[in-house]
DNA sequence: CGCCCCTCCTGTAGAGGAGGGGCGGTGCGCTACT
């Protein structure tokens, strides 16, 4: 009995949507295809078929706090068998790793570090009971031209006596769930889709004439209404500015983005998730692996790039079920500065010239200058392919759906119909029944939704950079 | 591409506008240097 399994190892004592489905598949050999809401308990997909089969679980995670955040909680569930292979060991630890590399029960590694040729070559040598791709849009959404190295996670599964292959996700269209299967070798996996609409998050948005009223909508808002919310803006510096503003109107509130020491990340994530940070005004670089349940708000300054974005995005709010408002503000023009994001750091027509000039060192661009080593790796990946006429065709038409992309995400902001249906329909699924104050074109009162700022808080000091700095060199001594 | 910031120009005083330059998202692993 499944359920007794589960009793013994973990304590619980009943399956949630999903688990049990998904877990009789693999037991019995089967590639499964999961999308189920954050929060639903995905992992103990892979966490309980790690004791019923043989052979450890290999994880594929695209994040190191990701990683951090499961092996600590398998590690709280009393499992010691487990390790992380990340840029974190010291070179002897990693050592002992590869060499023991059997006997563990959960490994977890990104794509990059799975590449190495003495990763490879030791997960060759093993026999793996599963392989796990977490948060597995990743593939599709950042392999082709950010981590080209996702596209390769193939080569290590073995082509005899194949384990079965897991993809855990909460939001993939159809073409994403079509590059899953393709590159995970995948034989007509089992699906477990979950809806991808959250009725209890309300759709609502905002034009403006001028990108500064944007900001002062915000400022207004927030100074109203309740959080805890994420505020998504385009840049890095706008998060800065942004959340200084909020901070000297009273409101706690911190700027993350990838630029931030990965220690302040950590320090202003965990402040948020006690409570103790009421908005995080953000770059899209926040949000994977935050497990905050009682987010009820994200305002989008900008709109997303594309709408698997703005649905995962979105869907950080409310996951405690109760009420929770995503508003998405738009000035004119606002896709155009969306469009060159996107775009501008894909390899262009010139690179793959001096790729080819370069001959056995392509390298050498890199060194010059010529191209940032995002885009250099992306094109390295393609040039060792295809030819470099199908990687040029490739780049036209990544940027072109990039740019169609972009426009999908514009016929939300503009439709006037209802938005709910529209994103469900995206993702290939039928709205099942209507939610009342759905979105901004069926009809949303924002006061029905969530209450108005009972109290004004004390406004809280404000500090300069120096004693900011110190409190959180203070804090994280705790 | 569009915004922001800085400098320069004008024509002899001060400020406003033109024009140039920089900047702009997402993460892994590794190396060289502080």
């Amino acid at each position: 009995m499944l359920e007794q399994a589960l009793q013994k190892h973990f304590g619980y004592t009943s399956f949630r949507t999903g688990q049990k489905e998904v877990i009789e598949q693999l037991l019995a050999g089967r590639d499964v295809i999961a999308l189920l809401p954050t929060g639903m308990g995905k992992s103990m997909c892979y966490q309980l078929p790690a004791y019923l089969l043989d052979g450890p679980v290999l994880i594929v995670s695209p994040l190191l706090s990701l990683m951090q955040d499961q092996v600590d909680q398998l590690k709280q569930f009393g499992e010691k068998r487990v390790v992380a292979l990340n840029s974190f060991l010291t070179a002897e630890q990693k050592r002992y790793a590869l060499h023991f590399l059997h006997q563990y029960r959960f490994i977890f590694a990104s794509p990059e570090m799975l590449m190495q040729p003495q990763v490879k070559e030791r997960l060759r040598a093993i026999r793996l009971g599963l392989i796990v791709a977490d948060e597995a849009h990743c593939i599709s959404q950042w392999g082709f031209d950010f981590r080209p190295d996702y596209l390769r996670l193939g080569e290590i599964i073995p082509k005899h006596n194949k384990p079965p292959i897991l993809a855990l996700s909460a939001t993939a269209t159809q073409t994403v769930l079509q590059d899953i299967e393709r590159y995970l070798h995948m034989q007509s996996p089992f699906y477990f889709l979950h809806s991808v609409n959250r009725p209890n998050i309300h759709l609502a948005k905002r034009f403006f004439q001028q990108k500064d009223d944007k900001i002062n909508w915000i400022l207004e808002h927030v100074q109203t209404t309740d959080g805890p919310g994420i505020i998504y803006t385009q840049s890095r510096s706008k998060t800065e500015t942004l959340s200084m503003a909020l901070l000297e109107r009273g409101i706690a509130a911190a700027a993350y983005h990838a630029g931030k020491e990965a220690e302040d990340r950590q320090f202003i994530q965990q402040q948020f998730l006690v409570g103790k940070l009421e908005w995080i005004v953000a770059t899209n670089a926040f949000g994977m692996g935050v497990h905050k349940g009682d987010i009820r708000q994200v305002i989008h300054e900008f709109m997303p790039a594309n709408i698997a974005n703005y649905m995962q995005e979105i869907g950080r709010a409310g996951r405690d079920g109760q009420p929770a408002v995503a508003t998405l503000l738009y000035a004119d023009g606002d896709e155009q500065f969306s469009q060159f994001i996107v775009t501008e750091d894909l390899p262009k027509m010139q690179h793959i010239e001096h790729y080819l000039a370069n001959g056995d060192h392509p390298m050498r661009m890199l060194d010059a200058g010529e191209i940032s080593e995002t885009a250099f790796r992306v094109l390295h990946y393609w040039m060792q392919q295809e030819s470099s006429e199908a990687v040029q065709k490739r780049l036209q038409q990544m940027e072109m759906d990039k740019y169609k992309a972009v426009h999908e995400m514009l016929q939300i902001v503009q439709a006037t119909d209802c938005m709910r249906e529209r994103l469900v329909n995206y993702f290939g699924q039928q709205l099942a029944e209507k939610t009342p104050n759905c979105c901004q074109n069926c009809g949303l009162v924002f006061e029905e939704i969530l209450s108005a700022k009972q109290t004004v808080e004390e406004p809280e000091k404000i500090l300069t950079w120096q004693e900011r700095l110190q409190r959180i060199l203070l804090s994280s001594l705790r």
